[in-house]
DNA sequence: TTGAAAGCGCTAACAA
DNA sequence: TTGTTAGCGCTTTCAA
């Protein structure tokens, strides 16, 4: 594909290789404005790019990073952490392999060994799930985690990651601020891959329960898997309660689980956020602002971690290479959270209705 | 990063680098297995590791593709694509670039002659909506188009592209199908960049009606923004129609936009496929499947076109190279699509209930 | 059956 | 101010 090479730059010019490759690359200015000129027309006159590949051996340095993910594919998120990702690499003129490996650890080694034979300047190892990286990949020092940290005593791994423990804090202060002390947390089920992201949810939610003075009602922390579904039997099994431990307002792990638990409250014929309200969390394109009534959430900052982990990959940013660097997740307020209905706990004030545009369902469907 | 060379496993085998080279590339056949053992072993002892770099400046060859992209952060549907893409590249030991440009033609000619410097074997360039490529980014002859085709006149460019006229008119049977006779089309609003894809599933619409025998109804053909609020508006005004001309059944441009219509359908409490039908376009992830109920819709085979587009690219399989190849759009049956209510139409049969499980709402809300 | 050597296209130390 | 030249690490022709 490159046919044109700097030699037929140089002939052009009448000037030698060295010469047009030191104005070419704006080093050496001691190289006479003429010549600069002659050698610059020359090489567009000619129609020349030059190697990369050959300026890579050359210089021991591709301008070229590796980024190896578990999933690309099954996740709505990659995309943002990507685009972080690229944002910064274009802007510091590197190309970036991509790789998914879909969780295999096989096709991991491989792509590794592939990347360090391109001799990519950086490496960055992106789990679409916040988690700790297992010890059996064997990343190279210095390899970046991105939306996952290294296993305990493993250092040399400078790493990026959602604050979900502040961002679980943060969707039980919205719920205690607007008055609620019945807040249930729809966890996602137990499992052996439990995303550390769930537990973290679950000691912020506690910890501003006991801030708040609230006591920790068990009942009010269930489980589901993550979706839809699971979201709407969990939802159902709060709303199944006795009427004075039922819940008035609903964490949950994730936006999926809350249209879920949207469908349950519906199907009860009861409003959100006028009987229960909701919080959820990702602030999935979509679906969080594409509920009735839009969906009140925490984002989860991937377009920043991917921005964050190009920018210590190609040491433009200092991250101290043992840190794990936490970034905030921001909350996103729409419309499913409000005061708890009048008649309920103590701390409530009257209020208006504020929200007159809602569907409700008559038929209980379970 | 590439440290140990290969004069060094040579060194290690007391053997010279060509036969080094030689035994590894599996080259040469006549090379003594006792030599072949003895190299083998002194290339792992020693961690060899080819650089691809200078293999790939002397063969010329990189064994590298790159893959631009117009939006990735922004669809969902990148990421099937990508994997599609990123399978055939990894079962061919090829590496992807991956640079993403954001629709900015500047971006993408940066990125063009970047990939070129490259030296990568091939080249896709993938649009995230089925569309022309505007003549004004200079794509090197043989580039891939994935997603998007050439615009008229053009040659040289292999393209994949969904086969939206037969989605639409499939969609369409299968609401005749079901004995629908009042079927609208909730389309994409007019715009300059209405993609390709509006009027080929119109022209699909339009055709299966023909065949049925059903009448155009222009009325039953409106347009919206796509998004849930735009099909929910569109619905809204189909539902506004006098009673005789309502539609039983709507076909809609996407997912997101068929969302729209449910809470368009269920705020009058109306049912769904009860009272009316709903087909989407896209099969949405964490979309289509988790509505009340599940909605029916037609696929976007962005896998599928993922791979082809790779596998031209590398030569493995024929796509004439002026072809614009069609891929089938399947459709996906879930629970939104019904016979028309036994009141309405003239085919219709009786036919017991077979959702029950329904959700309704009763409180209109414009 | 194996090795010497040229060269892919470039950069940079050194020389002029 | 500019040019010669030695590699970067590999593959491959040609010779032995």
């Amino acid at each position: 594909m490159a046919r044109v090479r700097i030699s037929d730059v140089a002939a052009a010019a009448g000037v030698s290789v060295t010469t047009v490759s030191l104005v070419l690359n704006d080093v050496e200015s001691r190289i006479s404005q003429e010549t600069r000129d002659r050698v610059r027309a020359a090489a567009t006159a000619v129609g020349y790019e030059p190697s990369a590949l050959a300026r890579g051996l050359r210089r021991q340095r591709t301008k070229t990073v590796g980024l190896i993910s578990d999933q690309i594919a099954t996740t709505p998120f990659a995309g943002r952490m990507l685009a972080g990702a690229q944002d910064v690499a274009r802007a510091n003129e590197h190309l970036v392999f991509l790789v998914d490996t879909g969780s295999d650890t096989e096709v991991e080694e491989a792509a590794i060994r592939a990347l360090t034979a391109q001799q990519v300047d950086a490496l960055i190892y992106a789990a679409m799930w916040h988690r700790v990286v297992s010890a059996d990949v064997s990343l190279p020092a210095g390899t970046v985690l991105l939306d996952c940290r290294p296993a305990d005593g493993v250092v040399g791994f400078p790493s990026v990651v959602p604050d979900d423990r502040e961002g679980g804090a943060a969707a039980t202060r919205e719920l205690v601020a607007a008055g609620h002390t019945r807040i249930a947390y729809i966890d996602t089920a137990e499992a052996a891959t439990r995303p550390l992201a769930a537990d973290l949810r679950l000691q912020g939610y506690r910890a501003v329960l006991a801030e708040a003075g609230i006591a920790i009602d068990d009942r009010l922390h269930v489980h589901g898997e993550t979706s839809h579904r699971g979201g709407r039997e969990a939802a159902d099994r709060l709303l199944d309660l006795p009427e004075h431990h039922r819940p008035t307002a609903m964490f949950c792990f994730n936006d999926r689980m809350a249209t879920g638990a949207y469908t349950a409250i519906h199907a009860r014929a009861l409003q959100i956020p006028g009987d229960i309200s909701i919080i959820g969390y990702d602030d999935q394109q979509f679906i969080a602002a594409e509920q009735d009534p839009p969906l009140t959430t925490i984002a989860l900052p991937h377009y920043e971690m991917g921005r964050w982990a190009m920018e210590v990959a190609l040491g433009i940013r200092e991250g101290g290479v043992d840190a794990v660097h936490q970034m905030e997740c921001p909350v996103i307020r729409r419309d499913s959270v409000g005061p708890p209905p009048a008649h309920v706990g103590k701390q409530n004030r009257r209020r208006t209705s504020q929200h007159t545009e809602r569907s409700l369902s008559a038929t209980p469907d379970r």
